[in-house]
DNA sequence: CATACGACTGTAAGCGCATTCATTTTAGGT
DNA sequence: ACCTAAAATGAATGCGCTTACAGTCGTATG
């Protein structure tokens, strides 16, 4: 690891300039081909790779996109974590989130930098990212808005999820959302009108996610259109959307007094996947006793028997979507207008809903 | 996005020089508090983000680790993924490994730059990422290995999976695989000793993966040792590695003549588990007509019915392991022997060879 | 044979920040 | 009030590369 080969050492061993082996890398044509092999022979005997920060510095871009995301876990934790942890929701976004933006920076020529942000941990976090990429995107709720008020006038930045409104000075950042309002509208209007079902019950989050409130806002929407009585507020509140709380929560509402509801629906699918579980250890059919839906679309949410309906969130185009608007906002004339995307959602309708053949949980095919 | 601020602007409206804006922000403490706070000022006010690019360059280090995968899938199909496709293997790995690489990055104050190859793009992925990063690693038989030989004299890197030997010329480089011969074949020898198993059909990849083979490999020790005749090639290679490869295996494996095999050993998960769909279908039971086992431990495994016996890779540890090396060989003393770990699997046995309760299979609990 | 060009290649000036060394303050001591 | 060590700060240099801009040739033109 002795100190590595730069442009000089390469130039020297080649006998040409600094000029023309920087050349040799950015526009090859430039050079003669004779000339072109050989630096490019000295550089393979050296062992030399261009220095991507000299070549940022001196060109003012750095080939690299960012991703800034709430932190999966605690990171001081067990490397072995149980298996529960792993398929925190978070988690399951972010992997999503960030298979789709690799995939499409790669599409532009870029590489992609993540970094989560350790729960309260120093929030230099950002400006670490900010420092080393042209531009980037951020999980909402994971840097403070005025942090990102200060980065985003100097370099593209695009929020994802979480709605822009409330997010006080940030209206003029590019802005992706998901349809959530919309999706559980839709699912809600279709256990009502389709299903006939009107004693409802949804499980909510203590936590205030705006998208999650989004959802119950499009549920609550959806019971009073059609005559559904409810109540402002959701039925149960968890602390954490985790399977285990769906469990909790099934035995919660049903030792309540009072009626056995319809059709539990859930603010996401791990507490679905939960709720499943629970309901049939009570000896509970579903769909056939009582209904059961989800939210997100993840994997796990068609394989669970009954296989579960739930709202699919396109999180892997929320990414390359991410990747798109600052590409746009790199390559971009001016600064137009702050855009605004809202990402649609499919309602998945599958056995839990009593839709679909009670059977289908094996894998799907194309 | 004006052009953006720097040392020099920050400090002129602070009225000091560069180094002590420098030293804000590298040192904090040998400011004295009250210019460090005319300094910040300053900086917030201006919107200043050190660049890491120039950071980098003066201080020959970027804080920074990299990843090399191979790439998920086409990147320019369309955006729209079947679901199919999402579960890939490899991507599931990556994701992990992805996890557990930036888990540990920020442990100790890195950030992850992550890369897929382009299959039969420009091989200047890995000088790209070569030349952003302290150090990295790649997962195998993503890179040229001549390459990397170059790379790997500069700086440190390290290799997943796929066993070393074969890799002629890079000996030298830290290495971490999983033991996929101990893994097979003490299932294997589960399944024959303990589960009295005697007919067993081994369903490979056509692919050339040394991971693959160990697995293998694995299974013919156990098979010969425990006394079972088996031939030196799989029963079966399939194409892919995929859940529809998996369904087509049994459709083959079934309408061979002869004897009916008492156990289908499926090189990985996705094999597994859309044969258990495939055996489904056929009306064969698992595991009383014919056990099913995988490779792998992939979420997915432990949620299908019923709930797939396979041996767990700790793809999240080895991420983590990988920026653990690689800290050591920024941080070391001096360049050591190349370090070789080998991460012990374990085997999970559940109801689809015959352990477990049968039902077992809705979500586990801690 | 002189003039123009076009194709290459070399010169030199930074890019934004870390850092060494020198210089100026400040804090103690007496 | 005077001297010294310690703390702060400033000046200057260089990290490795990109990029005008300026030469250098070789050759198509007139």
């Amino acid at each position: 690891m002795s100190t590595a080969p730069t442009v000089y050492d390469v130039a020297e061993r080649s006998g040409v300039s600094i000029a023309t082996v920087s050349r040799v890398y950015r526009n090859p044509d430039s050079v003669r081909a004779e000339t072109r092999e050989r630096v490019l022979a000295a550089a393979r005997e050296l062992g030399y790779v261009p220095s991507g920060n000299a070549r940022g510095l001196a060109s003012r871009s750095t080939g690299v996109l960012g991703l800034c995301f709430p932190d999966y876990s605690d990171p001081d934790a067990e490397a072995e974590a149980t298996e529960a942890e792993e398929e925190d929701a978070a988690t399951l976004y972010a992997d999503q989130i960030i298979r789709g933006m690799e995939r499409a920076a790669r599409r532009h020529g870029y590489a992609l930098l993540i970094a989560a942000s350790l729960k309260g941990g120093p929030e230099s976090l950002v400006a670490k990212v900010a420092g080393r990429v042209d531009g980037f995107a951020v999980l909402a709720r994971t840097v403070p808005t005025q942090e990102l008020e200060v980065i985003s006038r100097r370099q593209p930045v695009v929020m994802l999820a979480g709605p822009r409104e409330g997010t006080d000075h940030l209206d003029h950042l590019d802005h992706i959302e998901v349809a959530n309002f919309d999706g559980q509208h839709e699912l809600t209007r279709h256990l009502i009108e389709d299903h006939g079902l009107r004693r409802l019950a949804y499980i909510g989050s203590a936590e205030e996610s705006p998208d999650v409130e989004a959802r119950f806002r499009g549920y609550l929407a959806a019971c009073r259109t059609g005559g559904v009585r409810v109540s402002d507020e959701p039925d149960l509140r968890v602390a954490m959307m985790t399977q285990a709380e769906g469990e909790r929560a099934v035995d919660v509402l049903l030792a309540r007094e009072g009626e056995r509801p319809d059709a539990l629906v859930f603010a996401n699918d791990q507490l679905a996947v939960g709720a499943l579980h629970a309901l049939q250890q009570q000896g509970l059919r579903v769909p056939d006793d009582v209904v059961v839906t989800g939210f997100d679309g993840i994997p796990l949410s068609r394989l669970v028997r009954p296989a579960l309906t739930t709202v699919r969130q396109p999180m892997l185009r929320m990414g390359e979507e991410a990747v798109e608007l600052l590409i746009k906002r790199l390559t971009g004339t001016r600064d137009t207008e702050p855009v605004s995307l809202m990402l649609p959602v499919t309602v998945v309708r599958r056995a839990s809903c009593g839709c679909g053949k009670a059977d289908d949980a094996g894998p799907e095919r194309r």
